[in-house]
DNA sequence: TCAAAAGTGTTTCACTTACACCCATGA
DNA sequence: TCATGGGTGTAAGTGAAACACTTTTGA
């Protein structure tokens, strides 16, 4: 009954909550960015070895969001700019006993995502899509969500429509900035569109809309580098980055 | 441990999970029609005697799903034409033990609510908003989901959030179809757009955005009345009400 | 001075909105 | 015949898409 570091581990025959979090944050290199989320490596039984999205039992003292934003601490050490649960899961076969999992999905900000993990794994990379497991923090590595490897339970699945959410999302809410850090150019605003997306836009017609949404607020400082210099926006909070109804109270 | 007439009713200290259901249907009488749902009164004791969703205790041999559409069937004998999760909640103190609730949010067509509920509830009203429990199915009402009472647990707020999707998911799917039966006029799914919308749209306006979508197949039939004759059309079942995503091929 | 990104202007097109108008029926 | 909802036509308005164009920097 203590907690795991991944959702679903078998104790007696009564159903169990879990709480499961999809993170996702975009690596910015070779050219266009990509989206990646970490996930933690499972140490026993059911799917042992196998990658798992990170996560674990619900306390009985904390709500559903204080569960999901603690266990991706516990077993990631981040913390996401943006929380939002995405769906129950409770299939009678997704674990050998029965898990209902209550699945978050949450954005990362870019300087957030470097730190932690992604410095450390450079020195041991054994395969195309993933990197080395960070130590420091047991078994966890970032990967391509555009590429991942056979997951436990139904992480697959679960991962998958995370994506078709956060993709719609994108299209009617100002969801994006969640990933950037606190000052950005357009130019980087739109990457994070483009990338997740999965097309091309306009930078011209693209500047126009987000500098009428009333989202960014222009600062006087310029990014300079290899051609014009760009400038710089921040976000502005007073503008919510997803619209949440009645829910927003909460929290 | 056994299955309540609704959600959360305390056994021992553990977190239990419960299903419960908002399922709208529209009343057609008076001027305009409105929005209506099934209540079921508890008969024990967190909140007795107040009226609350109908649901009731997951079992450890079905799917969330197959829970809403039980409980749903067993306390109020519904079956709804659209059922969606609508969110996992489980704050703390939302009952005096552990519960978190997967709650669904369904929509009922005309012709299947007028005949189980509402007829029965004819002889006996007792109170402007709500029609007396019917009988065969011990202490079960429909209300108008505009002024509902005082609801058990957080009931409130959860319909308050369902109207919410609600109201956003019509401006954006083919959902209000499941609100009405086979054969219906274009007046009579304006109707229903501007019951759920609550405001007035234009009639001609509605008829080419509609027409245009591809969802109705037009009818040979005519609904005869007053004045001139209006064309019946059904639906087109090969348009999915609303999109899910990667979701839609569970099921 | 040249390449390339930053940023502006303008045209086109699709779609919504508003509203005038005709059609068909029961009373 | 007339009131009323069913149904068609059409012009104005809005915003997205496409793309030509100017600006500003590093090399």
């Amino acid at each position: 009954m203590t907690p795991a570091q991944t959702a679903e581990d078998a104790a007696d025959d009564v159903t169990r909550v879990a709480v499961s979090t999809v993170i996702f944050s975009l690596r910015r290199e070779s050219d266009s960015p990509t989206l990646v989320l970490p996930l933690v490596r499972r140490t026993r039984d059911p799917y042992e070895g196998l990658w798992a999205l990170p996560g674990g039992w619900l306390d009985g003292a904390e709500s559903l969001d204080a569960a999901a934003s603690r266990t991706l601490s516990e077993t990631t050490g981040l913390a996401p700019s943006y929380l939002e649960q995405l769906y129950a899961f409770g299939a009678v076969d997704r674990s050998p006993s029965r898990v209902v999992s209550i699945v978050y999905w949450a954005l990362l900000r870019a300087d957030a995502a470097s730190t932690e993990l992604i410095d450390r794994t450079k020195d041991a990379p054994d395969s195309a899509t993933r990197n080395a497991p960070a130590s420091a923090l047991e078994n966890t590595g970032w990967f391509d969500a555009a590429s991942l490897p056979r997951l436990a339970f139904d992480h697959n699945e679960i991962v998958d429509y995370a994506l078709w959410r956060l993709r719609n999302k994108v299209g009617y809410s100002r969801i994006a900035h969640g990933l950037l850090a606190d000052e950005f150019t357009l130019a980087d605003l739109r990457e994070v569109y483009e990338s997740i997306l999965g097309r091309r836009l306009d930078p011209a017609n693209f500047r126009r809309q987000v500098e009428n949404s009333g989202t960014l607020i222009p600062t006087d400082r310029f990014r300079t580098g290899s051609h014009r210099p760009a400038r710089l926006y921040r976000y502005n909070r007073d503008v919510e980055l997803a619209e949440r109804g009645p829910l927003s109270v909460r929290h």
